[in-house]
RNA sequence: GUGGGUGUAGCUCAGCUGGUUAGAGCGCCAGAUUGUGGCUCUGGAGGUCGCCGGUUCAAAUCCGGUCAUCCACCCCA
């Protein structure tokens, strides 16, 4: 018998990861919820024409295909198996995969269910993704995405919440994060007023790797795009300047970019007077790759002021993308939607010991029998607990005491009631605190107000 | 897709430049302690050394291949 094994890149949670991980799922969706987002759930499998061609020629790359049922080689193409051609062949012999991120269904959603739902449509979704990667340090093959977009409206108000959202659920978390916040209209003013506008996506690839690479290492790949000296110089310039007032001069010339700076006004404007318990700052460096968004865009990362020992990647990132739909024939939709990285923001509270206490158990007592007719008894007065609204097991037979205690133990469970012959007779049981190791005798009824007290 | 590390007991690992019966800690089982867990002590079970091949009198150890896994890069959460 072979050893047993899951698929690299996947992995299996303990009951303790598991109330971890809900933690952090419940916690962002009561602030979904409460910013009135609405949750909605999608397949796990999509058509495989949904899927590809919205992440790029890497993205589809990465995207897992299911091989089709029965006899799919009657319907291979033959001419691309003869000259052993993989990616035309898999178009012919897979026609479905596996969902890569929630943006692109929502996208489908909207266009399928657009007669169902009112638009502005706010929904939330937290579903697992999956991606060929090749795994590494905190990066899976199959790993929950928690999105909230807004489908349906222009209104830079939705910038504001979103940028909120992230706000409070930080809070809540009791992790301090930085949000950064830029638009890429700026950064295609930048590419204009620079004379580098052809080569866009060149320059926010290289600026996207700055806190990785450094100025040196953007510019030499600026350069190595084409982008000549004074153009990085300038480009630079511009990067360093993280003062809207002091930029908008600068992109005076570019009507994009004027349109960027206005749409920054206009969010801080809406957040103006409100209170955030994050850092919010507006960075021009922030390009976030050659994703499909068009105006504001946003990411949070820890703050290393306040958790200095942390090392870690952004742990959220969203943006404003102004044809939602257009690739499913419907146009006209604008989205608006951050995301969180709900694994990375484990590893962080992990490392911070920021779960709150008192996560990992909700039992809170187990029985112990000592023969089979106590065994019973015990049985009823247990049945008598879970009916008052108490989490309590009763170990499945009555073996020795040590090995029901040691199971005990094991389980974490904080009281024990030890059901034997004189508590059959007497009628009243004995509680066992199993921290302090101290009991008595108690009724049943004793025992449920001990119990809901000590929750 | 590119580069590197690691595969030895259920888990984490040791085993020096090849040399008899392959070890430790944790965990598991039993006992010390037949109505009391955590701590301690004693004993026990448990391994085709990832797989295939090569070198050698002799391979866990050296070489080649293969598979798995981890890490870094690309990209991303």
């Amino acid at each position: 018998m072979s050893k047993p094994a899951i698929p690299k890149g996947t992995r299996d949670f303990l009951p303790h990861e598991v109330r971890k991980r809900q933690y952090i799922f419940d916690t962002i969706r009561q602030v979904f919820e409460l910013w009135g987002y609405q949750p909605i759930e999608t397949p796990a499998v999509e058509l495989l024409s949904t899927l590809m061609g919205k992440y790029g020629e890497e993205g589809d790359k990465l995207l897992f295909r299911i091989l089709n049922n029965g006899d799919f080689l009657a319907k291979a193409d033959r001419e691309a198996l003869q000259l052993m051609d993989s990616y035309r062949l898999a178009l012919s012999i897979a026609k479905r995969g596996l969902r890569y991120d929630l943006t692109v269904p929502f996208a489908r959603f909207v266009v399928m269910h657009q007669h169902q739902i009112s638009l502005p449509f706010k929904r939330y979704q937290i579903q697992p993704v999956w991606r060929a990667d090749r795994p590494q340090k905190g990066r899976y093959q199959e790993f929950y995405q928690c999105d909230a977009d807004v489908a349906g409206a222009d209104s830079l108000m939705y910038e504001a919440e979103l940028l909120q959202i992230y706000d409070e659920v930080f809070r809540r978390l009791g992790l301090k994060v930085r949000i950064k916040l830029n638009n890429r209209k700026i950064l295609a003013g930048m590419a204009e007023v620079v004379g580098i506008a052809d080569h866009f996506t060149a320059m926010t690839t290289a600026i996207d790797k700055l806190d990785k690479i450094g100025w040196e290492g953007v510019r030499a790949e600026l350069a190595q795009r084409g982008i000549g000296a004074e153009a990085q110089t300038e480009l630079q310039k511009l990067l360093h300047t993280a003062q809207l007032d002091a930029l908008a001069p600068l992109l005076e010339n570019s009507e994009l970019g004027r349109a960027g700076i206005e749409e920054l006004r206009t969010v801080w404007a809406y957040l103006d007077g409100i209170t955030l318990h994050q850092h919010l700052s507006f960075d021009p460096t922030l390009a976030r790759g050659l994703s499909y968004y068009t105006g504001c865009i946003f990411e949070v990362v820890v703050d290393t002021d306040a958790h200095p020992s942390i090392r870690m990647g952004s742990i959220g990132g969203g943006g404003r993308y102004a044809d939602l739909t257009g690739i499913f024939g419907m146009k006209g939709v604008s989205g608006v939607g951050i995301s969180f990285g709900a694994e990375r923001i484990y590893d962080v509270l992990e490392a911070l010991d920021l779960f709150p206490q008192g996560l990992t158990q909700a039992l809170q007592v187990l029985f112990v029998a000592f023969d089979r007719d106590t065994h019973r008894f015990a049985f009823r007065q247990m049945s008598a607990l879970r009916q008052a609204g108490i989490a309590a097991d009763l170990y499945p037979e009555p073996t020795k005491m040590k090995k029901q205690m040691k199971y005990a133990n094991a389980l974490g469970v904080p009281w024990v009631i030890l059901v034997g012959e004189d508590e059959l007779k007497s009628g009243k049981l004995t509680l066992k605190n199993m921290q302090s190791g101290e009991q008595s005798a108690h009724s049943l009824d004793e025992i449920i107000a001990i119990l809901r007290a000590s929750k």
